[in-house]
RNA sequence: GCCCGGAUGGCGAAAUCGGCAGACGCAGCGGACUUAAAAUCCGCAGGAGUUUACCCUCCGUGGGGGUUCAAGUCCCCCUCCGGGCACCA
């Protein structure tokens, strides 16, 4: 039956169409996370697409304009793979993929309008990737830049982080792959994070769960930059303090000023979150890879060797993702820096803790204030020293030593000791009188620093959208021009695993003229990292076909913000903050008015079984293909729905699935037994007053609220296909005695549920309702009808059953009319048999009436 | 280490606002139909006790405490499982 309806359903070329902005139906836009792919749709795919087809389905029979679009991320690293493997083209091999997989999707009912398809490695839509690049580009959102890339010496390549398996190539798992500076392009995405920070509370429509995730991956922190100058000249003193090899500091020089410093002499910044602790910074702290370090070892063999030591330990220990608990190690080099605020030099040492990436690559080392610096200092010997103490032993009589806390002692709710002018504040008021400070003196102040770092697009493969600039050797960097776009991917490229950029191989590629100097020039050989292409498709499906732009203002202005978008909650962070950011810099090259792309999302859990997730390595994969087959695409797709809440983890059982087909089939027949009834019956209205009839409106009535509540709420439809089923069960159950009726009240009893039930499976099983509504005659298609309306008045109940509750335990249920008054119902209650027994001979002290909920009789002995 | 989720029958789960714990389904058991099986239909089904049976009683939502007439639900403490982040200064 299925597929002779999807035939029907492919025949209809405007069923999932939406009308074009300005139709007069409101409009809702649902999007589900488009696949990579692979050729092969798998559970996942099956639970979220059934997810959105449901919601889709439900927003358009209730009078929506509604655009439910799909595409693929079609470039990335697997068709280069399968292109080694198989001696198939990457080209080649996607587009056979996408047509498999579209295949499915059709076969799983989905009512996606293809005519909005987006396919990223096109080059109808990655010309826009280039497009959005050079206005980037124009803007300084794009620049170039040296950085770590990871590095498979045994490929001869670069690998992406993904790739990277505990440290060592996913292709050759032996092999530890190595960090190498290369020059890559980066977009600027830290411009945004602070806005992308804040907009997150304007989103009260994402999960919570997702938003914290983007606030821990921005990672502000509020904080100063403090300037600790270098001092040059080192006096006696110094001779006998570099023999202590660095351990404490030095004492300030005579008649030392703060605010006499010069603010131009050269030193090293620091970021901290806890100035109020500079009095007790007893050393500066490098990372080994910071620029003074290499001019302090320049003239220090041993130094270098030193810092090179530290070097290869911090890289080994990143490759093997085991910073967190490096032993802490470093090197004292020889120098000092004045600590601005007391005049103090403190020796400057290299430490393997500290990250070049965050903050300013140094840190002033507080032993008694932070328990990384603790660790370090109680390992070399350096000098410790408290400057806060708890509020109630902070009083300045008792601030002695032997009153100080347990070290590291880092509560903020505290006061500063020993701090000069600063002394006997909070350590809150501290850090802003001290930061004020610094700025008033020059040599530092407040500031904010960020976890995020600039996104780096730059990918040494071929599979994706070349990067649309040359180099030329008397102008630089030139963009290519917009009228030269796309950058076209060549075709026949040889896929190596021999070093760089397999473009690189194709001289007529590399090879170009400068467009500024018409001199030669060589083109770019990498390409962009595939989270571009999904960090804007959603756009392109509003206006998909446009030849002169990425989409037509009015367009987007129209369809957007997404009402809804679905998807896995492994995006999180990485494509769902690109898009955030990718949007906003859309929106302000005036392209749309819009801040945010979607304002509600959800994500769903894993499809997981036996308690795992499904990987080929457990061998516990569910092919849709196989439950297709053997069950029928709306079993599967129910099934996923009903396994579950959306929202949790489904455990596959295959015979979960078997049990919703086998109550699909009595669907199916249920329908077949009246269909014709139904059918002739058309518009009987005279259900009459029978007790079976009026009951079993009641129950459809009920249903019918309870599901369209759950589609403006929870969204947990496992409960509302429980709910069908109850429906079904009731309707069943009475057939006998609707077959008692006079058969006019029958039929008009048929009349009314039948239809109904069939839009209420609509948005679940769309086989078999589109089936079943053929059978009852529906005038088209029943994915075109309206979604049924709850009655109130039917759906009322005659009576209602109250528990009764003696002491809080259960003792009977009294049965009343809604809304009966207090005393009726205490009245029911109290000839209840067993409440007389548990009542008997004790003292009603009081009585809770819960009005339709509950009773109870609070009794006391006596 | 820090931040989120989660824990309810043999299993997936339900109980949406503090008000009948286990809806709905799976697996199981019994029955009908059948030469038989499959399919289908009907019924039983948290645990313990008592009982010929009907009934009835007690216990029960990871563990311990608390608030309340009433707690799966709220508060405090703890255990286990899953996920994210992690030398972020």
């Amino acid at each position: 039956m299925e597929p002779r309806r999807q035939q029907g359903w492919a025949a209809q070329a405007d069923l999932y169409r939406a009308d074009p902005p300005g139709s007069g139906r409101p409009k809702y836009y649902v999007l589900e996370m488009l696949p990579y792919p692979s050729g092969q749709l798998h559970m996942g795919h099956v639970r979220n697409y059934s997810i959105g087809d449901a919601l889709a389905r439900y927003m358009r029979m209730n009078g929506y304009n509604v655009l439910h679009p799909m595409g693929w991320d079609a470039f990335g690293l697997p068709a280069e793979n399968a292109a080694l493997k198989n001696n198939t083209p990457p080209r080649e091999w996607t587009l056979n993929n996408i047509a498999q997989m579209r295949r499915q999707m059709d076969r799983l009912g989905l009512s996606y309008d293809w005519r909005t398809e987006v396919t990223t490695c096109l080059p109808e839509y990655y010309r826009w990737n280039q497009w959005f690049f050079l206005r980037m580009l124009e803007r300084g959102l794009a620049y170039r830049k040296r950085s770590k890339v990871n590095w498979c010496p045994e490929c001869a390549t670069v690998l992406a982080n993904e790739q990277v398996i505990d440290g060592c190539c996913w292709r050759h798992e032996e092999t530890v792959v190595e960090q190498r500076d290369l020059e890559q392009w980066f977009l600027r995405i830290t411009q945004y994070a602070q806005e992308l920070l804040d907009g997150l509370d304007a989103l009260p429509g994402w999960p919570d769960r997702v938003r914290t995730m983007q606030k821990n991956w921005i990672g502000r922190s509020r904080g100063a930059t403090i300037r600790f100058f270098l001092a040059d000249a080192v006096g006696d003193d110094a001779e006998e303090s570099a023999a202590r090899r660095g351990k404490t500091p030095l004492p300030a020089a005579e008649g030392f000023d703060p605010e006499g410093l010069d603010r131009d002499a050269p030193g090293i910044e620091v970021f901290t979150t806890r100035v109020d602790t500079i009095y007790g910074a007893t050393s500066l702290q490098l990372a080994p890879q910071h620029p003074a370090v290499e001019s302090f070892a320049q003239a220090d063999e041993s130094l270098r060797r030193e810092v090179e030591d530290l070097l290869e330990e911090q890289r080994r220990a990143r490759e093997a993702d085991d910073l967190a608990t490096l032993e802490k190690r470093g090197a004292f080099t020889g120098r000092f820096a004045i600590n601005p605020f007391n005049g103090e030099r403190l020796p400057i040492w290299v430490a393997n803790y500290v990250l070049l990436e965050y903050g300013t690559g140094a840190v002033m080392s507080v032993p008694a204030h932070d328990e990384r610096d603790y660790e370090f200092a109680k390992k070399h010997g350096l000098e410790i020293r408290v400057v806060v103490l708890p509020r109630r032993t902070a009083e300045p009589a008792a601030a002695g030593e032997q009153d100080s806390p347990a070290l590291p002692y880092v509560e903020e709710d505290s006061l500063v000791i020993n701090s000069g002018r600063f002394s006997s504040l909070g350590c809150e008021e501290a850090q802003e009188k001290m930061a004020a400070f610094a700025a008033v003196c020059g040599f530092g102040g407040p500031d904010v620093a960020y976890r995020l770092k600039d996104w780096g697009i730059s990918r040494q493969r071929y599979w994706g959208t070349p990067i649309p600039v040359l180099y030329c050797e008397r102008d630089g960097i030139v963009p290519v021009p917009d009228d030269q776009l796309p950058v076209l991917l060549p075709d026949d490229v040889k896929i190596t695993q021999q070093g760089g950029s397999p473009l690189g191989g194709v001289v007529e590629f590399v090879k170009a003229v400068c467009p500024r100097c018409g001199g030669p020039a060589r083109r770019e050989t990498d390409t962009m990292d595939t989270f571009v292409d999904s960090s804007w498709y959603f756009y392109r499906y509003a206006d998909p076909g446009n030849a002169e732009a990425p989409f037509a203002r009015e367009k987007i202005d129209y369809w957007f913000p997404i009402d809804q978008y679905i998807g896995g909650v492994e995006h999180a962070i990485l494509h769902l903050i690109y898009s955030r950011f990718w949007t906003r810099v859309m929106r302000d090259l005036g392209l749309v008015a819009n801040s945010e792309p979607a304002v509600r999302l959800f994500t769903q859990g894993m499809v997981i079984r036996n308690g795992a997730k499904m990987s080929k390595s457990k061998g516990n994969i569910v092919s849709p293909d196989e439950m297709i087959a053997r069950y029928g695409a709306d079993s599967t797709r129910m099934y996923s729905l009903f396994a579950a809440p959306p929202d949790r983890d489904l455990d596959w059982q295959e015979d979960g699935v078997a049990g919703v087909s086998r109550f699909l089939g009595r669907v199916y027949r249920l329908g077949m037994r009246y269909g014709q009834q139904v059918r002739s019956g058309a518009g009987a209205r005279e259900y009459g007053e029978s007790p079976v009839a009026t009951g079993l409106l009641r129950e459809l009535h009920k249903t019918i609220r309870k599901i369209s509540q759950e589609f403006s709420g929870r969204w947990h439809f496992n409960t509302c296909i429980a709910a069908i089923m109850t429906l079904v069960n009731a309707i069943t159950a009475a057939e006998p005695d609707l077959a008692q009726l006079p058969a006019a009240e029958s039929t008009a009893v048929w009349c009314e549920l039948l239809p109904n039930l069939v839009l209420l499976l609509a948005p679940f099983a769309p086989y078999l309702a589109e089936e079943l509504g053929e059978v009852c005659g529906a005038a088209g298609p029943v994915h075109s009808q309206r979604w049924p309306q709850f009655d109130a008045e039917l759906a009322r109940d005659e009576e209602v059953e109250v528990p009764v509750q003696v002491n809080g335990k259960l003792r009977g249920v009294a049965r009343v009319a809604p809304g009966a008054a207090n005393e009726v119902l205490q009245q029911a209650a109290m000839s209840l048999e067993r409440v007389q027994t548990a009542v008997a001979g004790k003292n009603i002290v009081k009585v809770v009436i819960v009005p339709g909920k509950l009773i109870n009789l609070v009794v006391a002995a006596g």
